[in-house]
DNA sequence: CTGTTAGCGCATTCAT
DNA sequence: ATGAATGCGCTAACAG
């Protein structure tokens, strides 16, 4: 493989001049600039990326660490990202955290040893004492999903209360009075403030939050088959139940197909996150959107603008939810 | 940040010892790989991976290329590389071809730039030819989802015609003698193999290949629902349809139940793939197993192994289909 | 505008 | 078993 000094040689030049064109400093007259642009072209020559990081200290590169690869919520996420930097000419790395504060650390110390230039973070066991401190080091965060204080300008966040709030305060508008709760996981952020919103909708409506009617789950498939199992079998009557992501729904809505209940017309149900297959279970799912391809994007560019210093323009830090109506709620018969 | 040359300062030896210790080349007496070790402790030493990379000629990195992120297909097995490539502290550069010819190339170059030691390739554009003549470059490359002779020890893929056979005869199996086929893009080499498997067990059946009741189409959801408004459109009867994957399924049975069709009462339906998806539709999808994720797997221990000389075993090349009898597809009535 | 000179942090001969 | 010397391919002052 050709180096840049093979090029020098062929075109006449110092290895800085090389150098220069490879770079795009303008500092090169025309000519001499077509002499080495030929003597690449016919040298094929391509600049090897690691000499170049060690010698700038810049890998061009940028690591992501995600809780999870499989499930349909980091894909959409990292396709965005990828896309974002691509274009940039960056590549990323790739870590998954498994949702498991040693794995997350260990993960982030593997993405710093390989040198990248800025980390994107979806994390959700380690500390925000950890992050911050982290953030204190000398390579740039981002962080998704997760709104710290300390670390307000790289926050990328969802408003998830008021997520809760309006899935919750859709069933009440729609006349339900008894209204069971799958929530996620309690340790996770998101999880807490979902329900938290959920609870401001039920105060608004007049009606108290039954700890009968509220379930922890695991915000998987089984964690809505097992919570809805649970909630028909306390013998407490519902007429709705919302549920903290889309995969506990449509966990949800399999137990209560294979129990004979007919969604909507016998129970309502609505999901969160707006995943893609959500509206290809049937019924269609009633949920809330969740913007997590455009945070994806979102933290690319801020990693672009912050630094690489290329010039792309922000929209925002925090997103808001959206209610999407589709089939599985319905007004509440009385 | 520390590097070699602080540490062998404070232990007080050379440069190569530190080297040697970091690369734990045996030939350091125990004592002074103490003294080694210790320094690097307390100077919290890391290696710079970028100088490793740019001395060794090794940058312990694989590029990955895939169609697409989102969707429910790569996840699992992004998941199982990473896993497996990681616990051997080698990272994984994703980059995204979007099945097209142009971008897959560009791709490819832009993980070679990035200097990887070994790609991981699930493209369906390019051509075979291309291929052969990128493997016989210098970086080791393995195939994912297809099959080309000339590259035979490095494709990792499915027995797809084997599996558009198991889909199709498990109809034949259930009575049913007019099958409608909805078929992925039949510029993809997948789709076309399943398809001749259709073909093959429709005539061991004794039935006829009907071109009224084929549809191409797209492997995502849209394409199953166009597929199946097709179908109905077309006036002709048919008591099952077989779709090429599992999106399409799930796609062609919401335009079903819309029009009030009862699966599989008045329609057998079955899948391919087995997406994570695929039994939390309803009526849960009978589909045919496709071990994407192991196949992951297995492409990431052949570049462990070949690449990195690291003792891994692999089990094997080829995989076969599994029928996944669900709830979507039942005995004929006649 | 162009060339010279130093490193970047580490691996690797080759000596000893 | 250990050290000295060299270079990987490139960037970045600094000169001119």
């Amino acid at each position: 493989m050709a180096t840049i000094y093979d090029v020098s040689l062929r075109a006449g030049v110092s290895l800085a001049t090389v150098s220069r064109v490879i770079n795009k400093n303008n500092n090169v007259s025309d000519k001499t600039r077509q002499k080495v642009l030929e003597a690449m072209a016919e040298l094929d020559y391509r600049p090897n990326t690691i000499a170049q990081s060690l010698a700038s200290n810049v890998s061009n590169s940028v690591g992501v660490l995600v809780s999870q690869l499989d499930g349909p919520y980091y894909g959409p996420m990292m396709a965005e990202i990828e896309a974002a930097l691509r274009a940039q000419n960056k590549h990323v790395i790739i870590a998954v955290g498994h949702s498991d504060a040693a794995v997350e650390q260990d993960s982030v110390e593997f993405l710093l040893s390989r040198g990248c230039d800025a980390l994107i973070l979806d994390v959700e066991a380690v500390s925000d004492d950890y992050l911050v401190k982290l953030s204190q080091r000398s390579v740039p965060i981002v962080l998704i999903n997760r709104y710290i204080q300390a670390m307000e300008p790289c926050c990328i966040y969802l408003n998830n209360e008021l997520g809760g709030y309006l899935a919750t305060r859709h069933m009440v508008d729609l006349g339900h009075r008894s209204i069971a709760y799958i929530s996620g996981p309690k340790n996770k952020h998101d999880a807490m403030e979902r329900l938290v919103g959920h609870q401001r909708a039920l105060a608004e409506g007049g009606l108290v939050f039954d700890p009968a009617l509220y379930i922890e789950g695991d915000y998987k498939e089984e964690g809505g088959e097992a919570g809805m199992l649970a909630l028909l079998q306390t013998g407490k009557s519902f007429s709705a139940v919302v549920c903290a992501n889309d995969q506990m729904a449509s966990g949800a809505i399999a137990v209560c197909l294979q129990r004979g209940l007919v969604i909507p017309r016998d129970l309502s149900v609505i999901g969160y996150d707006n995943v893609p297959f959500a509206k290809y279970i049937s019924p269609k799912l009633t949920t809330v959107n969740n913007p997590i391809h455009e945070m994806g994007k979102m933290a690319a560019l801020w990693v672009l603008r912050h630094v690489y210093a290329d010039d792309q323009t922000l929209v925002n830090n925090v997103f808001e939810p959206e209610l999407v109506v589709r089939g599985s709620a319905i007004r509440a018969v009385n």
